[in-house]
DNA sequence: AACCATGAGGAAATCGATTGCCTAGACGCT
DNA sequence: AGCGTCTAGGCAATCGATTTCCTCATGGTT
C-alpha cells in the first residue's frame, strides 16, 4: 500500500464539510447583522435593500455554507421545484435518455426529478402517484417503453401531467412522442436514394402501435414513389432471433430483396448476421436500416448499422419544457410528434 | 372515433380526482370533530386515543382523500424519507438495476429516490450534491459505471453516504460492490468443470479495476487447479470489436484454445461471431463465458451466452439497506463485496 | 419650518404537520 | 367526601423560509 495523503479534515473553509449541522437563514442573518426577513430578501433578490447590505448577507451565507431548506421554502411558496417521472420501462433503455433530456430542461430551472419505476404494475403506479402528491411535486412526466397510447394516469389531477414517448388516450392530455411515421419515411427514402427498389420491411408484433405505424408509413412512402414492397410486411418480435428467422423467410421466398427496413436495431442485427451467413453482402446485396439507433447494437452490428434515431433526449427535453409551461399556467394539449433523424452508416453505404 | 365514455368529473368519491385542492389535516380534523393535534396522532398511531376516535379520523381522511404534506412533515421531524442517488452512468446500464434494487429496499419503508445523473462531470456532481442537501435528503447512494474506487464525494457530509457498485477510496466509507474476483472464479471453475483446459482470458483495458481484478482471479483459480493459461491475458476494450479482434489473435497464435473467459458479454459476443465465422464450433471447439449477464447480449449471441451475473439489483438493495441502517444510527464501514452467480447457457453446454 | 415621498429594514403572520405539555373528566380507593 | 390516578384529547410551540405590512429616517419641496 502506498501512503494515502491524509484527507482534509477540520480545515475545509467553505467546502461542503462546513455543512456539518444545517445552517439556517437566521444564523446568516445574525452574522450579517440583519433580520431573517431581510436576509431572505437579500438572498432572493427581492425587496428594497442597499447593495452593500445585500452583499453583506450574501457573504455571510457563503461563509456559513448556507443552503436553504427546501421543505421550509416549499411549505411557504407552495412550489417544490420537483417533478415526478413515472416510467414502466424497467430496463431504462428509453427512460434514461428521456430523463437526461428532462434534466437538461429542468436543471436550468433548478428543479429535481423523482424517478419512479412502476414496472408495469398499476397498483405500484397508483402508489407512486400518491407519494408524488404527498411530496407536492409541481408536475409529472409519464413515460414507458412502448409508444402505444395508454389510459390517463388519473383524472383531474392537482398537478400538470405530460406524457413522453408514450401518449395518453385522452386527447386533452399533453403528449410528446416520436414521429415514427416520419422516421419510417426517412428510412425508406434513404434506401430509395441509394438506388434500392426491392425493399422489404421486418418489424415487431402487429399489435404494437410502433410496428403498424412504421409499417404503414413505409408502405405509403414506397407507394408514393411508385414502388411496390418486395414482400408484405413481416411482423414478429423485436428480437434478434426474429431478425434471423425473418432472414430465412426472405431468402426462401426468393423475393430477391435488395434492402430491408427493420423495425428495430435488434431485428436488423439478426438479419445482418443471418444474411451474411447465407453469403449475402451487406450492403452490396442487401442494404439494412434499423430503428432506435441504440449504440451497442448499431456499433456491434457488422457492418455498422444505419438507423433511425428518435431523439429521445429531445423528447425528454420537450416534455419537460411543456411541463414547465403548464406549471407556469400555459398548458399545452394534444399529441406533439417530434421528428427523428436518420444516421447513415456502413449498412447502407454505397 | 368511437364515443369515449365521459370521464368521471364531479362525482369521484375517493378517487385521486378528489384531491383537486390540497386537503390539509385541519380539514380532516374538522370533519372528524377533533383538533389537528389529535388528528395527527390518530393518523400516525401515536398518543392515547379511543379506538373509535382514531377510526373516525381515519375515515374522515379517507373520505377527503387526505395525503400529508411531506414538506410540512419533514420540516418538523427533520426526516424527508428521501434519498439521493448520484450516478455517473449516463447509459443506465448499471444504474437502473441498482435503482430498482434500492427502490425495493426503500419502498418498503416508503422512501423515494432522487436520481441525479452527473454525467462524469465533477462540477455537475457538486451541484447535485448541493441541491440534495438543500432538499435535506436522509442519505445518498453514489454509483457509477466502473467499479474502480473513486474519491469520496465529500468529507464530513451531514448525511450518510453509501457507494454502490463503485467504491470509495476512503476505507471508512461504506461501499457495496460486486465480488468480481468471485465471479471470475466461478467462470473459470465452470469451464474446468466441463473439461476445458486450454483457457484464455480476453478482457477490457488494463487500467480498469474490473479488468485486472478479474484477470488475476482467473489466473489464480487456474493456477490453483494446476492449469496454465492458454495465453497471457488479452487486454483491450469492452467492445464487440475488440472481441472480434481478439478472436483473430487467438486463432493466429495457434494457441489451440478450447475455452475463453471474457471480461464482458460484448467481448464474448464479438468472439463468438468471429470464431464462428472462422469455422469454429461453439461450444464444441471453444466454450465461451461472458460477464454482466446483459440480457440483450446473452440472448442475441449465437449460441446463447453463459455469463456471470453480478446481481446488480441485489447490490442496490444491500446498499439501500446499509444506508437505512446508517440513517438509523448504525453505520457500516468498508467495502462489502457481494458474490455473483454464473448463468449457464448454450455457449458452455456439454 | 412644515410636509410628504421614498428608501431601508424590522416584526410578525403564515405555510401544514408534529409533539410536549396540560387539563378536564371518570374512576377508584380510603 | 376527598384525593389521587388515569385517560382522552386540546393547546400552542415548533420547524425554516417567505412575505406582507409597518416604522423609522432621510432628504427634497414649498
Amino acid at each position: 500500500m502506498t501512503s494515502v495523503p491524509e484527507t482534509v479534515q477540520e480545515t475545509g473553509e467553505e467546502t461542503l464539510s462546513t455543512m456539518d449541522r444545517a445552517v439556517t437563514i437566521s444564523q446568516v442573518a445574525a452574522l450579517a447583522g440583519v433580520s431573517t426577513g431581510t436576509a431572505s430578501k437579500a438572498l432572493n433578490g427581492r425587496g428594497a435593500l442597499r447593495p452593500e447590505t445585500r452583499l453583506r448577507v450574501q457573504q455571510a451565507a457563503e461563509q456559513l455554507g448556507f443552503v436553504a431548506n427546501a421543505a421550509a421554502r416549499s411549505l411557504q411558496t407552495g412550489r417544490t421545484y420537483t417533478v415526478g417521472m413515472i416510467t414502466t420501462d424497467s430496463i431504462g433503455r428509453f427512460s434514461i435518455p428521456l430523463l437526461i433530456g428532462a434534466e437538461d430542461a429542468l436543471g436550468a430551472g433548478q428543479m429535481s426529478i423523482f424517478l419512479c419505476d412502476a414496472r408495469d404494475d398499476p397498483i405500484r403506479e397508483q402508489y407512486y402517484l400518491r407519494t408524488l402528491f404527498s411530496r407536492k411535486v409541481d408536475g409529472i412526466i409519464v413515460t414507458g417503453r412502448r409508444t402505444d397510447a395508454r389510459a390517463p394516469i388519473g383524472i383531474g389531477l392537482p398537478v400538470p401531467v405530460v406524457y413522453a414517448f408514450i401518449s395518453s388516450t385522452d386527447p386533452r392530455d399533453c403528449s410528446v412522442v416520436p414521429d415514427e411515421a416520419d422516421g419510417a419515411r426517412r428510412a425508406i427514402r434513404h434506401l430509395l436514394a441509394i438506388g434500392r427498389r426491392r425493399i422489404a420491411h421486418v418489424t415487431g408484433p402487429e399489435h404494437h402501435h410502433s410496428a403498424t405505424v412504421r409499417a404503414r408509413a413505409a408502405e405509403e412512402t414506397l407507394a408514393g414513389e411508385g414502388v411496390r414492397p418486395a414482400t408484405p410486411t413481416l411482423y414478429g418480435e423485436w428480437s434478434e432471433a426474429w431478425g434471423r428467422q425473418a432472414a430465412g423467410i426472405l431468402l426462401s421466398t426468393g423475393a430477391d430483396v435488395d434492402a430491408v427496413f427493420c423495425g428495430s436495431d435488434q431485428i436488423a442485427r439478426g438479419l445482418a448476421e443471418a444474411l451474411t451467413k447465407a453469403g449475402k453482402q451487406i450492403p452490396g446485396d442487401v442494404a439494412l436500416v434499423g430503428f432506435d439507433n441504440w449504440d451497442v447494437m448499431v456499433e456491434g452490428c457488422q457492418p455498422a448499422l444505419t438507423s433511425v434515431d428518435m431523439d429521445l433526449e429531445g423528447i425528454g427535453r420537450s416534455a419537460a419544457e411543456m411541463l414547465l409551461a403548464a406549471i407556469n399556467g400555459t398548458p399545452a394539449h394534444g399529441r406533439h410528434a417530434r421528428p427523428g433523424r436518420l444516421i447513415p452508416r456502413a449498412s447502407t453505404a454505397v
